[in-house]
DNA sequence: AACGCCCTCAACCGCAATCAA
DNA sequence: TTTGATTGCGGTTGAGGGCGT
């Protein structure tokens, strides 16, 4: 592209917060044809947007399974702990929080869990030792965390997972790379801890074993699907049975009953 | 009611890593 | 190997809402 029509490009961009109409359309979009490129896809969804501010809509706000709304306790622990481990490697930290966003995982640090902690002045490992008086019957590999269904990291991730189960008590004290090693204990820990969590998993596994590729490619190939009611009305009714109320799911189920996909 | 302060969070920016030609 | 494009990440900003005065 010529460097004088990338300039005029650079100057209609759009800023600022998104509206509606330009979610509506990234989503369509992304509906019809998945993720291909950032920066290429947005003129043709018809956005004044940057690639980049398309990607970031996307990843915090418009992708599936997004989960919105207060932290659980056990979410503010995993990430104090995570955080205390790894510092600010927030795409690390959200990776273990299916649903949160690095973005939101970021933001709900600065303004909540850092406080928290000032305040409280004594090590995670102290709070946790208060905190888990409570959640004793739960081992450590049983602490429940929300079911996932994105990861909530990368669009570049290998595989979907499900049903990453994180215990606290199974990382590493010690190690070269502590991301690392979380990274693998989480592709081999898969304990499903509730009976609801199961049937969710097998549903949502149907959907998403076949291809594995990336995530954001896979929802955008699942809503190309041409089987695409059976599906988006299972995640539909995933995503409200789980996370009900929450605007994201609203925007999904609107573009879904506007899209004739869902007649739920 | 009007104002100012504070808090929250969506979005932006800059940089690094990765990829492809 | 180099270089440009693209993607991902973390830090920061600013709009808007809540709340106290």
């Amino acid at each position: 592209m010529a460097k004088a029509s990338q300039s005029v490009e650079k100057r209609t961009l759009r800023k600022g917060p998104w509206s509606p109409d330009e979610d509506r359309k990234l989503i369509a979009y992304i509906n019809r044809h998945g993720i291909w490129n950032w920066t290429e896809m947005a003129k043709p969804a018809g956005l004044q947007r940057s690639g980049k501010s398309c990607r970031l809509r996307w990843v915090n706000y418009l992708r599936p399974g997004i989960k919105r709304g207060n932290f659980t306790r056990e979410e503010d622990e995993t990430i104090i702990e995570l955080h205390e481990r790894l510092g600010n490697r927030w795409s690390v930290i959200a990776s273990r929080l299916p649903g949160r966003t690095d973005n939101e995982i970021k933001n709900h640090w600065h303004t909540h869990l850092r406080k928290r902690l000032k305040y409280n002045s004594v090590s995670t490992s102290e709070l946790f030792q208060i905190s888990n008086v409570e959640t004793v019957k739960k081992s450590s590999s049983e602490v429940d965390l929300p079911p996932a269904i994105a990861p909530a990291n990368s669009e570049s991730s290998s595989a979907i997972q499900l049903s990453q189960q994180f215990s606290t008590d199974s990382l590493p004290s010690s190690g070269s790379d502590p991301a690392a090693e979380i990274d693998k204990n989480q592709t081999e820990d898969t304990l499903v801890s509730s009976e609801t969590f199961g049937e969710l998993q097998s549903i949502l596994e149907q959907q998403f074993t076949s291809e594995g590729s990336s995530t954001a490619e896979n929802y955008g190939a699942i809503y190309a699907e041409p089987g695409i009611s059976a599906t988006s009305s299972q995640l539909l009714w995933f995503q409200e049975s789980m996370y009900q109320g929450n605007s994201c799911n609203d925007l999904w189920l609107n573009f879904l009953v506007k899209e004739n996909m869902y007649a739920g």
